[in-house]
RNA sequence: GCCGAAGUGGCGGAAUCGGCAGACGCGCGCGACUCAAAAUCGCGUAUCUCCGGAUGUGUGGGUUCGACUCCCACCUUCGGCACCA
């Protein structure tokens, strides 16, 4: 068989000269290869530690070594991609790192049902695996850098991080009722509960009394709070969900004392409805409750409510459907304010890890309570009027919550509420009955993990010394990989003798090690620290790089870390920054939190079936097809839904770009890129959309992150350039033309790596694409001469006219109203005013 | 229930500071090239129309010479939180 045409056409060209000429044909798969290998010989994305040009920390959000790339995935990093680029052309030293979260349940439980391979094993291959998948897309990481979170060249300092919290008293171990997933056969910290079930794996979560090690990240809340503010480069939306799952409150805290002499101490936020108080109500869980209790008559059926209310899963327990129940214990206390004694019960709806365990009872001032009190024939006080009325408690449907003056409240009568508040709280500290107090939702973060794939936590129990912490020459404590993986819910390193038994690091006696392992949001926290110095074997982290790099100037990832990851790495570099270990307060100076990507309108999922893959898109269509169409697609922070025959669309467009540069690129050898002297006409034109190009890509890049329409801009400069080149050659300019063509590839580069580069160098250049200078706009290029102008009439466009765009509003006006055709419009009317935009639009008013 | 975001052609989206609504791309239609098809290139493409225009950015009001853009009320969709005292 004859070869066909085009393949002969294309072996003759490539004779001509090697890479100084562009073949006819696109052939992404030969060139993406290609120049990924030039790349990694040359070494082009290693960065030094340090430099003397600004420094820019771009960083996306690790994966998790599941084994495959999904789009989601691509599209982080895409955006990361062209943001590192762009800041490297423009001249900064970018860290542009890239690593794997790769502890982790996925491995361990692979491991259980398929048998065989080794969680390690796993992890490993699926990290080289997806690796070689980000290789394929041309992302310009500096893998020099890389880090595993499982690897013990960083688990040690991840251990090590957990013995410095462990000194300076933020981390401990307490007993307490905590949310255990059956499933994943571990307990959870708060942030990974979703409306009750376990966020990964959707199993309703039950409440389990557990002695865990807790990080106190609540002395960090007030901070944590305050600090968003300094994040302006943060999307409000995050930063409101982490302002409302820190959830501060104001009010007090007031001391009621008991029958049997206890105190019993409530928070409320409503200090100024004190005085009415009708009953108290304690969480099941709360400590006095057997004491109140003791030799009462309502003992027993007490006894037995709580147990059936302990049993309950957190979300039957915190469900807003269920019944609010209460029962008296029989019990009283005294409210402070008044000498009033008021009877105490236990209610279902107490929550005791949320301020005391204790709830005061102000029907009349606060919805639940009054159902409550309704529902149980409590009685019911007003002690807040509005103004202009006369609340009656017997007549009330519902809690009165707005603002009014306080009565039946002894001395505060006729204060405003408002002021009573703090005058409530100034009298309670004065006799010792309370004090003013904040409170938050936040809880401290549990980080034992009852699992075997994941960072041990360094401790060792002495039936001597009790806990002490393994000394830091010890690190680290190395997670036995010989071990055994059976059943889920079986910690093999329960059963590890060899890893279990230890000596004591004080006493020198036998003594057990903590099997629990740490939560992996633990090693994803401090990984952006790492980077900065990633085989330092005597610190976490070098000091001086740390300093010079941190904070992360751009981070960007999933909005569904809004709280979890971001939250928590937010804390541990306030740690970090009180030890002397960093400088900066906060790790993220600007954040993207980028969309979902979906397909027929779902996010794509297996049992949806609607998961389109990374690497076929690859194979059909090449790294930069693929980049081009999920940049193209949407602004980054919107959901973004997947088209094949947008897809196809891309990569036409780069097609195009290739077949335009082929068209002319003999023509471009040897000549400049600079037009040289004074241009008019169509040239003029031509250089005016070049050069209005480079002003819109680098401001919708640098300003907005809208990657879109700098996409579409430079699609509007390639179909000019189509129309420009076949202007009959002697009109044009051919340095216009090499500087329009060198354009569209310099801006392209950070979005289509490979085609860019490969065009670039057909078109004569030794350099590589990707350590050009980002182009500046020329400004007197883009001055329009003539600009077209709307003559409205009453607000509705009735003509159009070209004018000079540096006409002013005067002349304008003039102009327009000399015009016979909008005389004519307006004949027979009285015109009441004119108004004239520069540049824009001459808007008559007429009645 | 509370908090937040979003609603624009057949579709993804654009309009950045209150000034031509629908850039760019997809899809569709027509034409050129071709024996033909694909590819490619070019043109057209919001709706209605009595061909003068009229209407149109979720709905209803308002501010303004002028509103996708600002204000008020509401509807829908999505996301977060949800007995937090």
């Amino acid at each position: 068989m004859l070869p066909k045409l085009k393949e002969v056409s294309n072996r003759f060209l490539s004779l001509i000269g090697p890479g100084r000429i562009v073949k006819e044909r696109y052939d992404f798969k030969s060139i993406e290869q290609k120049w990924q290998a030039q790349w990694e010989t040359k070494d082009i994305y290693s960065v030094p530690d340090f430099s003397d040009k600004p420094k820019y920390y771009c960083l996306e959000m690790f994966p998790y070594p599941s084994g495959k790339l999904h789009m989601g995935h691509v599209r982080n990093y895409s955006i990361g991609d062209v943001v590192a680029r762009f800041k490297s052309m423009h001249g900064y030293h970018v860290l542009h790192p890239m690593g794997w979260d790769a502890f982790g349940l996925p491995a361990e439980n692979a491991a259980i049902k398929h048998g065989g391979l080794h969680p390690a094993e796993w992890t490993r291959d699926n990290i080289d695996a997806m690796r070689s998948q980000l290789k394929q897309l041309g992302l310009s990481y500096d893998w020099n850098r890389e880090v595993a979170t499982c690897h013990p060249g960083y688990y040690k300092w991840t251990q090590w991080l957990f013995l410095e919290l462990y000194k300076t008293g933020l981390a401990y171990k307490k007993k307490a009722a905590v949310n255990w997933c059956p499933s994943c056969a571990t307990v959870l910290a708060n942030e990974q509960v979703k409306e009750g079930e376990c966020e990964r794996c959707s199993t309703v979560v039950q409440r389990r009394e557990l002695d865990q090690w807790f990080f106190k990240i609540t002395d960090y809340a007030d901070r944590l709070l305050a600090d968003l503010k300094k994040l302006e480069g943060w999307p409000e939306k995050v930063k409101i969900m982490q302002e409302n799952w820190i959830g501060r409150s104001e009010g007090s805290e007031i001391v009621f004392k008991a029958e049997t002499g206890d105190e019993m101490k409530v928070f409320t936020t409503r200090p100024d409805t004190i005085y009415g108080v009708t009953y108290m109500v304690l969480a099941p869980e709360h400590p006095l409750v057997e004491k109140m209790i003791q030799g009462k008559p309502e003992a027993q059926q007490v006894r037995e409510f709580v147990n059936q209310v302990r049993d309950l899963s957190e979300l039957d327990r915190t469900s807003t459907e269920a019944e609010k129940i209460g029962l008296p214990t029989g019990a009283y206390c005294i409210n402070p304010v008044n000498g009033e004694k008021v009877p105490v019960l236990v209610g279902n709806y107490v929550l005791m890890e949320y301020g005391t365990g204790a709830v005061m009872g102000v029907p009349a001032h606060d919805q639940r309570d009054f159902e409550f009190a309704r529902k149980y024939g409590l009685p019911i006080r007003v002690v807040i009027q509005p103004k202009g009325q006369e609340l009656q408690s017997e007549t009330m449907t519902e809690a009165y919550t707005e603002d009014g003056l306080m009565v039946n409240s002894g001395h505060f009568d006729g204060t405003p509420n408002r002021q009573g508040i703090t005058k409530v709280i100034k009298y309670l500290e004065e006799n010792r009955w309370g004090s003013g107090q904040i409170n938050y939702r936040l809880r401290d973060w549990l980080i034992s993990r009852q699992r075997y794939w994941g960072a041990p936590i360094p401790m060792v129990y002495c039936d001597q010394c009790g806990i002490v912490p393994v000394p830091e020459e010890e690190l680290p404590v190395t997670l036995p990989l010989d071990v055994e993986l059976k059943q889920v819910g079986k910690n093999p390193l329960t059963e590890c003798e060899d890893f279990m038994n230890t000596t004591c690091p004080q006493c020198g006696a036998k003594a057990r090690r903590e099997t629990d392992t740490m939560d992996t949001f633990m090693c994803s926290s401090w990984y952006y620290y790492r980077y900065t110095s990633p085989r330092d074997e005597e610190n976490a982290w070098g000091k001086q790089q740390v300093e010079h790099w941190l904070p992360v100037d751009q981070y960007i990832g999933g909005v569904e870390h809004a709280i979890l990851h971001l939250l928590y790495s937010r804390f541990f570099t306030k740690v970090f920054y009180d030890q002397g270990y960093c400088k900066n307060e906060e790790p993220f100076e600007n954040l993207l939190t980028q969309g979902m990507v979906l397909k027929d309108g779902a996010k794509m999922s297996k049992s949806k079936g609607n998961v389109v893959s990374p690497e076929d898109i690859i194979a059909r269509y090449g790294a930069d097809t693929a980049r081009m169409f999920i940049l193209f697609a949407a602004p980054p922070e919107r959901d973004l839904e997947w088209s094949d025959q947008g897809v196809e669309g891309c990569y036409r467009f780069l097609n195009r770009v290739w077949r335009l540069v082929a068209a002319v690129s003999e023509s471009l050898q040897e000549v400049p890129s600079r037009p040289e002297g004074n241009l008019v006409g169509v040239n003029r034109e031509m250089r005016r959309i070049t050069h209005y190009t480079i002003k819109k890509v680098t401001e919708d890049i640098s300003q907005r992150f809208n990657f879109n329409t700098a996409v579409s801009a430079v699609m509007e400069l390639v179909n000019a350039m189509y129309q420009y080149k076949d202007v009959p050659a002697s009109d044009r300019d051919p340095a216009v033309m090499r500087e329009g063509i060198e354009t569209i590839l310099v801006l392209l580069a950070p979005f289509a790596p490979h085609v860019t580069e490969e065009l670039w160098e057909g078109i004569g250049n030794t350099q590589s694409v990707h350590t050009q200078s980002w182009p500046q706009y020329d400004k007197d290029a883009i001055v329009e001469e003539e600009v077209t102008i709307v003559v409205q009439i009453n607000g509705k466009v009735r003509d159009r006219m070209i004018i000079p765009a540096e006409m002013d509003p005067e002349a304008m006006k003039e102009l327009v109203m000399g015009q016979p055709k909008v005389q004519e419009l307006i004949e027979g009317k009285n015109v009441v005013k004119v108004i004239a935009v520069p540049k824009k639009l001459v808007n008559i008013v007429v009645k």
